[in-house]
DNA sequence: CCCGATTCCTGTAGGC
DNA sequence: TGCCTACAGGAATCGG
């Protein structure tokens, strides 16, 4: 499932394929998607050249140069974003393909279709669903000073307030669980009631599972692959995602489940209190 | 304002 | 073997 690495993972891969490239053809087989895809979108993309691609959250933008907009792409939870070649025959869920003038094309296959593709006029900054997103883990913005100001007074539990979009973008509930193991805070705690120097720990232990993540290629559980293919390698590393039942690899305490903020989460009640 | 519940969708896993 | 149900989850939206 696509959190921030694995886009970022898409980004990469697919960026030296599409950079610089105009796009000659555009299918759309399936527009019911999170968000229908726009009526006027092939009208718009054929014949303009694609710019520097660019992430921000979990959303791919795509410039069109000139006066062309942008393409606003989320994977939503199955999305996938790959390369491949004129002449190869879509699968099942292959919704969206833009096909470029040197015979690649960039194919969207996603079976649940929860991600959407969108046209912005203008400048991807003044939409309404990125004006009023955090900051980047990965930026200086991103610090325990940050998380202890916003969480001042809030009864939630830290679980879901690390997940909140308004705090801190693109940490979904793979990244949120291990980051709290990683930080040693037991996920059901008021975000509220949680020290400064703890939330300097757990903004450090975002932003090392996320960079950690992006290194390994993202992770793949199921069925994520980046824009060239290959699976992500990070699953391996995950040290309380997926894993109730099974023992701390701290500790070796057997790791709990609870829901919080209606997502599985789980941690060591050992480790993380 | 805060926060929990609901909604969208389909593949997969588990029970019987 | 096959049918049925529960579950996975980002983020918008709604309601208390």
């Amino acid at each position: 499932m696509p959190e921030l690495p694995e886009v970022e993972t898409t980004r990469r891969g697919i960026a030296p394929h599409v950079e610089g490239r105009e796009i000659t053809e555009v299918i759309v087989r399936q527009s019911r998607l999170r968000v229908p895809v726009p009526e006027d979108l092939i009208e718009r993309l054929v014949g303009a050249r694609i710019g520097l691609l660019a992430r921000r959250a979990k959303y791919l933008l795509v410039p069109l140069e000139g006066d062309g907009g942008t393409l606003l792409w989320h994977l939503g939870m199955s999305g996938s974003l790959r390369i491949a070649r004129v002449g190869e025959l879509p699968k099942k869920h292959d919704h969206v393909d833009l096909v470029l003038d040197d015979g690649a094309v960039l194919r969207y296959h996603d079976p649940r279709r929860f991600g959407f593709v969108d046209w912005l006029a203008g400048d991807a900054e003044h939409d309404s669903r990125l004006a009023k997103l955090g900051p980047e883990p990965l930026s200086e913005a991103f610090d325990g000073g940050r998380l202890y100001e916003l969480s001042r007074r809030r009864r939630m539990a830290v679980k879901p307030f690390l997940m909140d979009n308004a705090v801190v973008v693109g940490v979904g509930n793979i990244y949120a669980a291990e980051a709290l193991f990683l930080a040693g805070i037991d996920p059901r705690r008021a975000a509220g009631r949680i020290s400064r120097e703890r939330y300097d720990r757990l903004a450090a232990a975002v932003s090392e599972v996320l960079a950690a993540a992006i290194t390994q290629g993202g992770t793949t559980l199921r069925d994520f692959v980046s824009g060239t293919g290959e699976p992500g390698y990070f699953a391996q590393r995950l040290n309380v995602y997926g894993r109730d039942g099974q023992p701390c690899r701290r500790c070796g305490a057997e790791l709990r489940l609870v829901t919080l903020g209606q997502r599985a989460s789980v941690f060591c009640g050992e480790c993380q209190s």
